[in-house]
DNA sequence: TTAGACAGAATAATCGATTTTTTAATCCAC
DNA sequence: GTGGATTAAAAAATCGATTATTCTGTCTAA
């Protein structure tokens, strides 16, 4: 694996598990590596219980893989797993979608154009793209909050993370991005113009090709 | 609340995850309560550690709240929450019921009707009805197991367990449940036809009766 | 009388050390 | 040599004790 030290956390009041997290997530660790806990402990310089206690959460939460009594793995990543992620995105995201269109209000509108804003304006070469991907991330947060659902919120962010495993492999690739970016923007339109039908269409569009950007990474990842 | 103890484990090869996982499921905590760490520790007989590792895993779960430095809490229940959870479990499992139909093999049949008959079968005044909630949930995994989709069948397990907090509250009635065991039979019968609307819409009317008894359930709780 | 500060008790979180289990290497019998 | 048991080393899991935090009741000053 290649190093990420404590130096991978931004604000220092960031938790032990928050950190592991956005690592995960950013691909700092190899698909199928087994964590040595000693070695997390230095890199991160956290305690043995707390360390523990935030891969125990990992991998509640599907981003570690808890042996029996053999520590932690980092999950494969497989072709499969992919297509399973984006189509369930594509459903789950979809219907979040409508619901958020049909409740959402006034303040969530301005919070839409707030977030696509801050995101278009984002320094994409800074902090490795960090700060983007928070933004990209909190943008489509933003979308589908006012859907009313805790439980699915929930589940979309659970598939976002792991839809991110294959995504943000390998190194940044700002070509494609741009185009992804103004769908952003076509996708506040709609939801502004509450046309329920037409965005769900372009969030599936939208969806499939970060597919199709998450599958080239996966495929020439080796 | 009302004490847990060991006993509630009926193998002792259980773990202190398993057995917390089935109790508050089962409801043998109150909603909105604060857990004792210690109390615990005396109840169950385990350690501090392994004890604050399952509690950690059960929170990412969904089963329980941590908040900041003030340990751990069972989440308070509403009829919002109720709601949300049965709408997506319709949508969910009806996805999930589709997809099994159509890739399902003639092991998953044998498998359901397996399910299905020791289901029917069961002793629902054995051990607390433990068993029959088992075989029950037996059931239901099986019926959906072919569906294809790791995470789907992952959300539509915990969505199961968060619905089971509000359908188990209170005293066992085994009069509804005759209705709903009789659904069973006909789920297979629809499966094995592969009748993927009709067995969908039966699927609708069984989450929505078994929603009503949950909500019964929920409003005489106090 | 009451708001705020303080002290003591209770509880949660963390640490360092120990125990258990797994992994690897070595040895011996065949 | 090869396969299987034995043992040493490494790592994970757990324990007991310590530290930090929150909670609760009391006291004081306005």
């Amino acid at each position: 694996m290649n190093k990420p030290m404590q130096l991978s956390s931004t604000k220092a009041s960031s938790s032990i598990y928050d950190l592991l997290r956005r690592d995960l997530v950013g691909g700092r660790f190899k698909a199928g590596e087994k964590l040595a806990i000693n070695t997390l402990k230095e890199q991160y310089q956290v305690g043995l219980s707390p360390l523990r206690e935030a891969l125990n959460k990992l991998a509640a939460y599907g981003l570690l893989i808890q042996e029996n009594q053999r520590g932690f793995r980092v999950p494969k990543l497989s072709r499969e797993e992919l297509d399973d992620i984006a189509r369930l995105r594509t459903e789950l995201e979809g219907m979040a979608l409508e619901r958020a269109i049909a409740h959402g209000d006034a303040v969530w509108e301005a919070d839409l154009l707030a977030a696509a804003h801050r995101l278009k304006r984002a320094d994409i070469t800074l902090d490795k793209g960090e700060e983007w991907e928070r933004l990209h991330t909190h943008f489509h947060r933003t979308l589908v909050a006012p859907c009313g659902s805790v439980w699915l919120l929930r589940f979309i962010e659970q598939l976002h993370d792991q839809f991110d495993r294959y995504r943000r492999l390998g190194p940044k690739m700002p070509t494609i991005r741009q185009e992804l970016d103004e769908q952003h923007h076509e996708l506040v339109e709609l939801a502004l113009q509450r046309d329920a039908t037409a965005a769900r269409a372009l969030m599936d569009d939208h969806i499939h090709k970060s597919y199709e950007v998450a599958l080239a990474r996966y495929q020439q990842h080796a």
